[in-house]
DNA sequence: TATAATATTGGACAGCCTTCAAGTATTCGT
DNA sequence: ACGAATACTTGAAGGCTGTCCAATATTATA
């Protein structure tokens, strides 16, 4: 069985293999209209078409709209989530090391098509949506929590709030690069660059950083 | 008149007073609708009632949705130009104060409803719109002019390319304030300290990155 | 295999949307 | 004040949307 109780709205239907089949063929192809025509495109229509299916077929597995982005937005998020947790903290490294590799890490993976795509329309639909809004709050909660570790350890004199603002840092750093040097953006081609900039910068900020600094004493 | 013969594919239409309101009233209408309400109620007829019009007479003065779009988002950057014209270039202050001004305006601008929720919006129009990826690429293209002239100064050893690319960083930093700490988002709390930790941070890279570390050589 | 649960189909519905042609009203220059 | 240019209104066509439903087909299990 599918769906944590937990705040979940909207289970998972299908019980019977063919129909568990055809609720992943839905989402996958939700997935491809959302990433490559983007929400403007993000009708049932559009996906059953994509996955050769009937709009009744389509509207009987999800029979509202909303449900077929809430669970589509946990799994794609959840996916985030593992490769985060597979290739950060595997590594027996330095914090160092590690904070760099997950610099790199999460700048290549914003090199690529889905992340670009799949998060400038999720900052989108948040202004409007409140569930999008949730869930790419607690996406980004983890992920700032994270870069706080390191960050914590790299420099000891941060209170976890300091550790947190600045993790906050890391991440919009990071993240801002997405409209300029994501898939397809104008300045794709400086990601190299840009890597490297992020990688120095952000680890020396995380190591130098003071308190008195993020308070404005200056 | 209006509209510069420039790069113009469409001209404002209307030459009578009443019909130039209208269509004042019309762009502010859509402003509106688009800022508060997002690209998916973006319609003539959500815009005709928001500005007390008919479906046609909207439709009449903008025969094409694509140009209210057109027109509406020029509009807009054009504004943005002119905040950034005046408010950075004025004062005779040090090149390196001058760029701490800009970074804090920039900041502040995001924290605002209109830039949030415009610029969200803008980049995930550009994933499919060519003519919104265009407008937007030429208006960051002169945002990172304005840095790379300040980040020039502060440190010669870069090239222009270098100074470029380090500009990006330096815009994208910000940017990526946005979805964090833009209007309503989860984070605004913190858009104070973030500005600090962001004035210190870029001011800094500027003025002590070197072109090998942009290069990756360590 | 019988039966009940589940899945699929095709279509209807009301509601949006954009576009357009045609007619009316207003405004401007003379 | 008059004619022409411009502005506005109307109404309807045609296509899209999400949702719903009744009929049919498939599947799992007792």
């Amino acid at each position: 069985m599918r769906g944590d109780a937990d705040t979940m709205a909207a289970t998972r239907p299908g019980t019977y293999i063919r129909g568990t089949e055809t609720v992943d063929a839905i989402l996958k192809a939700a997935h491809t209209v959302l990433i490559d025509e983007g929400a403007s495109a993000f009708t049932i229509r559009r996906i059953a078409a994509e996955c050769g299916m009937k709009v009744g077929n389509v509207s009987y597995h999800f029979p509202r709209k909303e449900m077929l982005i809430q669970i589509l937005l946990d799994e794609l998020l959840e996916s985030y989530d593992k490769v985060l947790e597979n290739r950060v903290r595997q590594p027996s490294l330095s914090p160092e090391e590690r904070l760099r590799q997950l610099i790199v890490i999460c700048l290549e993976d914003i090199a690529g098509k889905r992340t670009t795509r799949l998060f400038t329309e999720l900052w989108a639909l948040a202004n409007q949506n409140d569930f999008v809004a949730d869930r790419v709050r607690a996406f980004y909660q983890k992920v700032h929590d994270y870069i706080g570790e390191y960050v914590a350890v790299l420099n000891p004199s941060l209170t976890p709030d300091d550790v947190h603002t600045v993790a906050l840092y890391i991440s919009a750093s990071m993240e801002g690069a997405t409209p300029f040097l994501g898939y397809r953006k104008p300045w794709a081609a400086e990601m190299p660059a840009f890597i490297n900039i992020a990688a120095h910068a952000l680890l020396d900020l995380a190591k130098t950083i003071t308190p008195a600094q993020i308070a404005g004493l200056r």
